[in-house]
DNA sequence: CTGAAAGCGCTAACAA
DNA sequence: TTGTTAGCGCTTTCAG
């Protein structure tokens, strides 16, 4: 709409202190040769007109957009992740110390989403958007992808290790003793998911323990299915004695529906997790996960934006975290025969 | 940063099509006065830069601004809330929808939010910001508030009545037959915990049950203080037969220890939560709740400012959504004694 | 149906 | 240290 009362504009400032509207530009941006008397004086009338410079005159003028993009995909449930709500969350906070715009968008595929509009983007996840990306690249709009290893597209990356996660859970839950052990993945239609499985799987492999199929369970990350692996792993006649679930929210479910079903956890089944999702220690047992920093996964994506829409870095950033073993009570070693 | 390879502007479609800008702006902007042999070369030349029109340059031009700000309090646990989930999920939606960009802002107390650059903004809460929205009222820029009714101010607010959903709860279970009856509140600092507690508290007032201090825990949202809230409850010698709590998260929480220690739910003890939050719908015990829709409260504040930009609506809404029972399995008439 | 021209509010040479 | 001036990319009268 157009504004009724206009907001003042930097010519009113300027009259009202009688200078040129360079002058007061200059204190705006805080440009030091200013006197100290101009300076004043275009402050009462800042203060005066309660003026804010019009962020769009100034994006226009100087060619920098402020803002970043973050893009995260909307399948159902994606809000309800610890995934997504720690990438948010860090992104969020990364850009208000910043003081970057962020622009939220909700990805979905058959809705293709206007990021126009802001310097650099962000991808949460690059399911479905991979024409997506391209585009922006072509458009030439920095884009920074968290937790994919996109090697084909001039694009920046913060992933973790994944395949080294999935490794790290299957090399503790063995070196504990376990040689029945199951595992409910995550949705192994995003890399992270599948390299997590397949670090897992190579490790007990390579151990000579088999993996067979009625011990892998294709989750998608939700409780709901972790409650049906788990009916599934425990209706059987041979259940396993340790299971790996890909996240956090996953094993907590399976914790809940062991001791529903009263078996003891770690005694009869030790289970491990992933994220490291706080909401998870105060449950009924301690989560053993594998730690996965999100939180500086999402923050170091956006001062690696930062970085370029500064021109303070010319190339993209690749940088892989290596998550960690968290040690709590949820596994023990396996004693019985 | 300066565009490297400068995106093809307006100009450049010009040229290209033997046009003027001013025609290209008509194509651009779906004036239907424009030949039919022009609009093609325009679309041509706009396919062949693949040019997007500088939305700085079109919101200086015409004054609007098409995005709207998000303003989410930034306390710790903030984001692990349903509330906040939902709110961020519904206005993200509506904004993909109505095609306006969302721009997200997690406010702190001592970092005061710069909300400049967008046509109106939604505060997901009013702590501790209620000078932040004067100020923008002052500006002139329209604000929509969720669940505060917020009267002192020339605001919109959808909210919720938080007192009918505290009465309901008390009402029902009540109905069952309960006389012992505990409530774990929310964060009582917000309206919106505070009339659910009040609604609660005066309901069972009226009908002469008496609700002691030691069975109001005063909680804040957080499974955390669900289990100490439990903790206490059940530790003493004379414990409730039926707990509120002021949201499903805690309620699932409170069940989650009440099957730990051996009570059945809802046999022993009756539990109702606040929210309806589908994540609490895979547990052991079907749970009975408040619903809230904080979906629609964020789907309507984005139409009710959508609507003032567009300069379709003048005046500002008020809503107050009435909540519902759901009622599920954890609660039970009270037989015994 | 089309185009020339005047801004929108601000920044950034360039002069003074 | 200051001000003049020319844009940034687009919309919008207003003539034609």
């Amino acid at each position: 709409m157009r504004d009724k009362k206009k907001r003042a504009s930097i010519t009113d400032v300027a009259k009202r202190a009688k200078v040129s509207i360079t002058t007061v530009s200059r204190v705006i941006n805080s440009v030091t040769t200013v006197s100290s008397r101009n300076r004043a004086k275009v402050e009462e009338a800042i203060a005066y007109y309660k003026f804010k410079p019009n962020v769009n005159a100034q994006r226009l003028a100087t060619g920098v957009n402020n803002a970043i993009g973050l893009v995260i995909p909307g399948y159902p449930g994606i809000f309800y992740s610890f995934y997504a709500i720690e990438l948010i969350r860090g992104v969020g906070h990364a850009c208000e110390t910043l003081r970057l715009d962020l622009v939220f968008h909700i990805s979905n595929a058959n809705n293709p989403i206007n990021t126009h509009n802001v310097g650099g983007v962000i991808f949460a996840d690059i399911i479905e958007n991979h024409t997506h990306v391209e585009h922006l690249v072509h458009m030439g709009i920095p884009c920074v992808i968290i937790n994919n290893k996109v090697k084909d597209l001039d694009v920046g990356y913060i992933a973790i290790d994944n395949y080294s996660g999935g490794k790290q859970a299957a090399e503790y839950l063995f070196g504990l003793g376990h040689k029945k052990i199951a595992t409910i993945t995550g949705t192994l239609t995003t890399q992270a998911a599948l390299e997590r499985f397949n670090g897992f799987k190579e490790y007990l492999d390579q151990q000579g323990v088999l993996l067979p199929d009625e011990y892998i369970y294709k989750g998608d990350y939700s409780r709901r299915c972790a409650r049906l692996a788990a009916e599934e792993f425990f209706g059987r006649q041979d259940p396993p004695t340790a299971v790996f679930a890909a996240s956090d929210e996953m094993a907590l479910e399976l914790i809940a529906y062991l001791l529903e079903q009263g078996y003891k956890v770690p005694d009869d089944v030790s289970v491990i997790g992933f994220d490291d999702n706080p909401a998870c220690l105060y449950g009924p047992v301690g989560l053993t996960t594998i730690r996965q920093p999100l939180f500086e996964m999402a923050d170091e994506s956006v001062r690696a934006l930062h970085a370029i829409l500064q021109g303070k870095s010319k190339k993209q950033k690749h940088k892989v975290l290596i998550p960690d073993l968290v040690i709590r009570e949820s596994c023990a070693p396996h004693t019985k025969a």
